[in-house]
RNA sequence: GCGACGGUCGUCCAGUUUGGUCUAGGACAUCAGAUUGCCAAUCUGGUAACCCGGGUUCAAAUCCCGGCCGUCGCACCA
């Protein structure tokens, strides 16, 4: 069985996983969608399971900062220079290209990256370069930014909309490590909105104008990559790295990958080992997943060292989390514009140090489609019956709860004990149509338990319990329905 | 952003070639009632759509123009 994106996206928008932004209105504008009511209680939970697989369980420390930033954040960061890219228009066409790229393709001649406006129109001009799809003549230079600007206050202040969460975390770290009591190596995670104002956003959750992001930065001292006890813990967890181009992929611990010169030190090792036993437990298959090191040309402007978590799709490799070492890129940076000292005391070299930044970037809605995807399944043995075999801690329906008729007390008997798991639980309460269509409605959704009340209910007070992938059901007391379902859950997550 | 193709109930599709019984049809899904009572059962009834704006015409889902969205390709993608 082969699932593909079209299968996903329609599951999606029947049962209100995610569909597009504004739909009612004829400008929807393109790349923004939202989460429905099942899309969102299963965002929640995988947001839930980060923080306990990695923001809890390393002792990082979370953030929420603004969505809204002051341009000098942007000018520290490097967007305003780097994140804007030269174009040029044909004049005739309307075609646009980025004109560093098209110049070096047809002169071979290399245009550096701060080359003013001017100079690059100069270079049209000198190699007479004319569009390629109707050799029309370029309009000068122009520049594109993918930030989205906005205007504060009556005067229409300059502030950007953040194009990744973790500035926030770079701005907010002199006074995180001094109030929360840090020490190197300090985890600093937050999760929330980034804006980006892509030239073609496509392919629904997957290249979106306004997406979440999952982001940890890991605040450390750069003379001690090699210094972590807690490596011991993931050590013989497996890597899948593979060559740049993603060709072959060695599969490795995390201990072997530092020695083979796979992976740089520790502690990156270390972080690379939790982000893989975390998408293990999202029901990711890791199987299909590799870290892929990449060239100096892929790599974004402020990453020194670049992996990218990918993991494979119907539509081909999707990049979950990257994964940049961003050295002292950023701390510097704020540091010199705002001009204060970042610099934090390190007691076991008793001076004080400029931390490097490793960071871990998880696209939060690509990682959503994905697991939808990998857990789609078609029961070809019972009537190509579609289930989302979603682990029961991200499922939006954790229990449903069926009678089996409504007379003779048993819808009664079954309100009961929904009203009874509700508070707790993701419930669904269903007593509409035969009880195999509402079981089939509940795998759709991904819901693992099913819980039908039947006339023996009424005689000893039990129910049974139905298993969403094995179709097989128990009973179970309504009594110890409860313990058994919270039982199940913590099952599930060990 | 450019180019090609496309856009009809929640979903998939018929209808567009050749404008007119299209007051837009079907299947699945959904809702109500009946019947049944453990794996998408049956019967009856219902809800529900021509992407938006303009034009041509006696008449537009159908033809023309513009916009928006989608798929693919190019380009782009911290």
């Amino acid at each position: 069985m082969v699932v593909n994106y079209d299968q996903v996206m329609k599951l999606a928008l029947e049962r209100g996983f995610y569909f597009p932004s504004c739909e009612i209105y004829p400008d929807a504008p393109a790349g923004f969608w939202e989460y429905g009511p099942t899309g969102v209680n299963m965002k929640n939970k995988f947001v839930e399971l980060w923080r306990r697989e990695l923001v809890r369980r390393d002792g990082m420390m979370e953030i929420d900062g603004s969505q809204i930033m002051s341009r000098s954040v942007f000018v520290a960061s490097g967007h305003i220079g780097n994140f804007t890219d030269p174009i040029v228009k044909c004049t005739k066409c309307g075609s646009t290209f980025r004109a560093d790229r098209y110049i070096l393709e047809k002169t071979n001649e290399n245009v550096p990256e701060r080359m003013a406006d001017n100079e690059i129109n100069g270079l049209i001009e000198k190699h007479n370069l004319r569009c390629p799809n109707c050799k029309g003549e370029f309009g000068s230079v122009s520049r594109f930014n993918m930030m989205f600007r906005v205007g504060i206050g009556p005067a229409a202040e300059e502030a950007y909309l953040r194009p990744e969460t973790c500035q926030a975390i770079f701005v907010d770290f002199a006074r995180i490590f001094k109030t929360m009591r840090g020490r190197l190596p300090l985890g600093v995670a937050q999760v929330g909105k980034s804006f980006r104002n892509e030239i073609a956003p496509r392919q629904s959750l997957l290249r979106l104008r306004e997406f979440y992001q999952a982001e940890i930065e890991v605040f450390c001292n750069p003379n001690r990559l090699d210094e972590m006890s807690k490596f011991d813990e993931v050590k013989n967890t497996i890597l899948r790295i593979s060559s740049q181009d993603g060709g072959s992929i060695t599969e490795t611990t995390a201990h072997e990958a530092i020695s083979k010169g796979l992976i740089p030190n520790k502690l990156v090792a270390y972080y690379l080992a939790l982000l893989t036993l975390f998408y293990a437990k999202t029901g990711v298959d890791v199987k299909r997943s590799r870290f892929r090191k990449l060239s100096d040309e892929e790599k974004a402007f402020y990453a020194s060292v670049a992996f990218d978590f990918e993991v494979e799709t119907s539509i081909g490799w999707l990049e979950l989390v990257a994964c940049n070492y961003r050295s002292d890129y950023d701390l510097k940076g704020h540091g010199i514009t705002s001009k204060q000292n970042l610099e934090v005391f390190d007691p076991t070299d008793q001076k004080k140090v400029l931390p490097h930044v490793f960071e871990l970037s998880m696209g939060i809605d690509r990682s959503i489609y994905t697991i939808l995807e990998h857990c789609y399944y078609e029961d070809e043995k019972h009537d190509d019956r579609v289930v989302l075999r979603l682990k029961p801690y991200l499922a939006p329906i954790l229990v449903g709860i069926l009678p089996l008729m409504t007379k003779d007390g048993l819808g009664q008997k079954a309100r009961k004990i929904h009203s009874d798991l509700k508070f707790e639980y993701d419930t669904f309460y269903d007593e509409s149509g035969s009880i195999g269509r509402r079981y089939r409605r509940l795998e759709e959704v991904g819901a693992p338990f099913a819980v039908t009340i039947d006339p023996e209910t009424m005689q000893d007070d039990t129910v049974t319990v139905r298993h969403r992938d094995t179709m097989l059901q128990e009973r179970v007391k309504a009594t110890e329905l409860r313990q058994y379902i919270q039982d199940a859950l913590a099952a599930a997550r060990n």
